[in-house]
DNA sequence: CAGTGGTCGTTCAAATCTGAACAACAGCTG
DNA sequence: CAGCTGTTGTTCAGATTTGAACGACCACTG
């Protein structure tokens, strides 16, 4: 092991500050969500990755890798989203072993009536308080990171 | 409700780069934080709060109230703590109702020879990701956001 | 001092997440 | 086609989180 390297109080406080506030805004979104519909901020996710796939269909694999969650998660959520019929399961025509989700008409709906107030937070705790340069540089910073972690993991 | 205000390009992509690497990073945080020394990595924000403490004591509802977690979730990590010999409970002397969590000497051992390696994820994923003048940019911005979350709170 | 409203930390049931184990299948090699 | 290795999604037990309910206590008011 090389000699351990501190974070000076630059790097610290920008680690803190970004460790806090992703768990404060985490926090919030999921009280709101599950008070307007009665959905889990990854149950919101899934249902938004649905709808932006060519034929509002998902590869569970893909979904779990899309929405961060892991296998078992996923099913455990897509599982709920299901009885609540918002989401149906059909098995993969080219893959005996995939299931496909695909997002239902219902759910569909769901998710444009509670999108604008889900949206309207993320603006008023985060987007609204960054310049345009700022969530540029958060983008690029963010995907640094993220194409680390993926690689790696 | 006014009009729904929707996202463009570059705001979701701020979003989703910092909901998706967020995720990820804590992930492999927890997942090294567990295989390195059993903690979860609320129990290792405790021992770090503790240890910058005056006297490397807190009460409960501030700790809580630091590491960003509910007090019955600060109740059981703290719990599991005590049973390991790494915080004690003291009764608060200005206040009954209160409950103070000290570091013991095994606890403070055991943050000093985990951060290096926890420090090291950190900056291998994101802090040496990023220069300076990022560094100093995201921190401005994520601490609007946490003290408006705070605020309204 | 009794009364009131608020805070503190814990407990409990229910919800959710994790990781390992598992059966079924895919893709390739011989 | 048999055999092998890797993937897919689910299941299960255990760990963790949440929110509500609760008893104990504080601070203040009359």
């Amino acid at each position: 092991m090389t000699q351990p390297r501190w974070l000076d109080q630059t790097e610290m406080a920008a680690w803190r500050a970004f460790l806090t506030t992703s768990h404060l805004l985490e926090r919030r979104i999921e009280e709101h969500l599950k008070a307007a519909a009665g959905l889990t901020h990854p149950q919101y996710e899934i249902l938004v990755r649905l709808a932006e796939a060519p034929g509002r269909r998902l590869r569970m694999t893909e979904l779990a890798r899309d929405v961060v969650v892991s296998k078992s998660a996923l099913t455990y959520q897509v599982g709920g989203l299901e009885k609540a019929g918002l989401v149906e399961r059909l098995t993969c025509p080219s893959d005996d072993r995939g299931v496909l989700a695909r997002l239902t008409s219902a759910g569909a709906d769901l998710l444009e009536r509670v999108a604008p107030a889900h949206l309207e937070i993320v603006r008023d705790y985060l987007v609204d308080r960054l310049s345009r340069a700022e969530l540029l540089a958060m983008t690029t910073a963010m995907r640094r990171t993220e194409e680390a972690l993926r690689a790696s993991g």
